[in-house]
DNA sequence: GTGGTCTAGACCACC
DNA sequence: GTGGTCTAGACCACA
């Protein structure tokens, strides 16, 4: 499911296009799987059709979809290579700027530890109990 | 030393602020320090002054400077107190965030932590070396 | 000079885009070269700015160009790199759609060829004169 | 036979019309000569009925083909006369826009020639092999 | 002043 | 119904 924060610097159309990457990558979407339609997308997130027809236009122009005019958006045969060739340096990245945040408060190393695994012990308290 | 990356979504008034908040929490900026010039860091960070200006000026309204006319601008007295409320929670937030993140693109929770530490090394060891 | 023809099947963003790309290759735009404002080519070309802006922005993603925020577009360092890639392509598929059509209409390549010679002949004789 | 390049921006039932015109001209399709069925050109071509449909439409419009209701579509008896008013131009035009397109890619005049023969070559040695 | 994002709403090609 | 293009005009970040 798309979720979308429209007080997050980040732009709408990218949160789109991240969402998308992440259940293609998970394999929630599956090649040749039909993404939602522009209007019903773009009415359920309470934004504009626009905003979620550049993000559907890049994710195509990335490989990730491929456009029937007239019919529809759907997963390309090799979005989930694409994924995984994306995946690593995304992911790379997303730790790397939490870390140097986290240095940047806390200095101490084993503090960055010991205080990630205690978020992510939480986590997936919360994951066992359902969500 | 304060940072800035023109390639995010993020703006770069909102970076600078960040970067001395940061600062000011881990006391490399106490009490009456002075900022340094709004010019020298423009010119240092290679971005116009007036964006320097506003991040000053949105750090003066919420209470961590204060500004001499003429002079320049100095860390608060009650800096760090404002800081130590407002750390616990944005730490916790930037993990829980970086956490859902890995959650989604590998689901395994021993390779997310697997993952983080090797980030993590990684970073201490370019710390090592300089930066 | 870009030209934009509204009657065309083209979107006017490819017209534009494609533009540019020859100005580029024939290195009219050189590396650094500062492309018109988004506003200014609007004007210009009597279209809405969104269009223009959107030529841009893919240009941008293809690696032609690049943005300073707040300042402008400028010719990236490796752009005529990019073009002498694309070109060859460009052409060849230029020449094979209207070989194709010419076939279809008079069958006899020796004709087409005539004909062919006739219209670059006559097209340098303009060009001789002026233009 | 007709051909349809969906990635194309002219409109499919443009490419159609176009098509039909050329088959005209070369008295492929003879005045009285039946053309497809709708149904059946849509499922060669893999497209909608109804696209097929606005290209049988608008040359019965212009006046290339008559249709018999419950029988099909024919060439009209003064189709030929049509087409070759319309040739001359239309082959002059496709040759004076490559040639342009060519000049602002490589200047040089011999080479375009040279190119050109090279592509019709080419073209040739596609067509002995059947095609 | 610049470009970037987003909205609202039009028209078109195609299913 | 679908997506694609374009317009008009708003607000924001940045120079």
């Amino acid at each position: 499911m798309i979720k979308v924060d429209t007080s997050s610097f980040v732009p709408i159309y990218e949160q789109i296009k991240k969402g998308f990457k992440k259940e293609i990558f998970r394999q929630d979407l599956k090649p040749h799987d039909p993404l939602p339609s522009i209007r019903d997308l773009a009415t359920e997130l309470l934004i504009n059709p626009n905003t979620v027809a550049r993000a559907y236009r890049e994710l195509e122009m990335e490989g990730f979809i491929y456009t029937k005019k007239g019919k529809g958006c759907y997963v390309s045969d090799d979005s989930t290579q694409r994924m995984t060739e994306e995946r690593k340096s995304i992911l790379a990245r997303t730790f790397d700027d939490v870390i140097e945040e986290a240095k940047k408060y806390s200095l101490n190393p084993d503090e960055i530890k010991k205080f990630f695994e205690e978020r992510l012990a939480r986590s997936l308290e919360g994951t066992k109990r359902g969500e």
